[in-house]
DNA sequence: TTGCTCCTCACGTCACGTGAGGTGGC
DNA sequence: TTGCTCCTCACGTCACGTGAGGTGGC
């Protein structure tokens, strides 16, 4: 049998076919084909491509070098150039790239959970009617990743800590994106001065500290960042009322923001701190 | 002091420095303001873009939806819709994609590793000169994703039952693009007919079978798929001549194929049987 | 004045996707 | 003959990147 009936006999499968059988669009098949990156096996007397079955495993590999983030020059060169060594070293070369992808896509998907939760739970608060009260809720434990102790000095807004907290945590490789939050070493602090921080906090999964679990006493309050209107007062006077004894530090974290709301004077912060059974 | 006055003593950094700040390319920023997506606090009398700190949280969100792979004409939908239940739904409707498409990603990248390994390991047999003998060498384990047994008829030829196992495994789902190998139920039937093996499988780190570690028969042979040349009978007969014992199904795997090697008579192929202590 | 940054606008690029207009196979 | 697939070629698209040519700030 001559290799052209062998071709022939192989090569079985018309572009929908072959493009169905891999999952690839036409369209890419026909691209690949018209660069030399992957071409079919024959073309017929009709000049229609026909593919065959083993070049599923060829196109699957291209398939994964272009998820993997190979420009498809780098991917002539690796089919033109076929070498065990170089071949290896290329693909070596690459995995650094594409672990720090996977992390970023990983930790981009983490944050957008996150977000998403946040923005239910202003949802809830405004459904339920909580915004406007103060109230004792059971939390769940939460990492934190907090940034070094903010020492305001007289007349400072709050945006310069914050765009000090922001450059560190940027130069210490934090992915900057995580929900920021600020938080007060315990209820008088807050009250005492309930727009600066005394520290910001990225709510980030990987965060060394653990706001723990359990009952917390929790306010909510509109507005721009940095303005917390009367919550630490309404707070501790509920607080007071109750006769709660609050523990550890208050935590501000923005449920609604300029990701979900258009007007500033809208974002909704919540504001909760650890009661003694 | 007036909304303006308050505008241009937060607006303080300069397109490059924000870029630099954010991780962003400078054109990035241009073509995000042009379109409207994002754009700086305000314009200098210079016609000069000044970006504020607090921007940042913004341009980071916008960057993870970007990393997420949400369309730049969806950005602009969320950014001047802003409403917390359409946000929150317009997130989590982009979650099972996002957690596919990472699942992918690491398919690959674990596929990369495995090609790459393998790659190697033939390297290694030439460079050592064992390219031509049979040898006995420690295997460590290995995960196997197993096809049905091939039922070969009188005269089939090797790429139909290949087509098949390539075709049934796309249709249960299988990333097809991991390195596929063939068994053979044991030494003998690997000599009865070397060319047609019992079952197809894939080298898959998920996979359910485990080709245990140990001490391994193993041998090489250039050629095309399914052109096993007269390896079964070498390492037959050195099994027979060494009074070795072989335990098990017979491995074959392509360690230099089409990814690594331009001319198909130069594939590399590796057999392995283990052997009794 | 020099070197640096900033601006706009037009065009380039990367990896395809989408018709238009025409042919081939059952 | 009809409906379907295939072909080529040109142009569109998406998210920027890259100069060209000119202005502004220290």
């Amino acid at each position: 049998m001559s290799s052209e009936k062998i071709k022939s006999k192989e090569a079985s499968l018309t572009i929908s076919q072959f493009a169905k059988v891999t999952g690839m669009h036409k369209s890419t098949l026909m691209y690949y084909d018209k660069i030399g990156l992957f071409s079919p096996l024959i073309r017929g007397s009709n000049n229609y491509r026909y593919y065959a079955l083993n070049q599923i495993t060829a196109v699957n590999q291209i398939r994964v070098l272009s998820i993997l983030g190979m420009p498809v020059k780098v991917m002539q060169q690796v089919v033109r150039n076929r070498e065990p060594g170089a071949i290896k070293k290329l693909l070596e070369g690459t995995f650094g790239e594409i672990d720090a992808q996977i992390d970023w896509m990983q930790d981009s998907r983490k944050l957008a959970g996150i977000v998403t939760e946040l923005i239910g739970m202003g949802i809830e608060a405004e459904n339920n009617g909580e915004e406007f009260i103060i109230s004792v809720k059971k939390m769940k434990s939460r990492r934190l990743l907090i940034g070094r102790k903010n020492e305001w000095e007289r007349d400072e807004s709050f945006f310069s800590k914050f765009g000090d907290f922001l450059s560190i945590s940027m130069k210490e490789g934090h992915n900057a994106a995580f929900p920021i939050g600020g938080m007060f070493e315990n209820l008088s602090s807050y009250v005492e001065n309930s727009s600066l921080p005394d520290r910001f906090f990225y709510i980030h999964p990987d965060g060394k500290h653990k706001r723990p679990a359990g009952d917390y006493l929790v306010g909510y309050t509109r507005g721009y960042y940095g303005d917390a209107g009367d919550l630490a007062f309404r707070i501790n006077d509920y607080a007071a009322k109750h006769k709660l004894e609050t523990v550890g530090p208050v935590y501000n974290v923005y449920l609604h923001d300029e990701i979900s709301v258009a007007s500033p004077s809208n974002y909704l912060m919540r504001a909760s701190v650890m009661i003694k059974p």
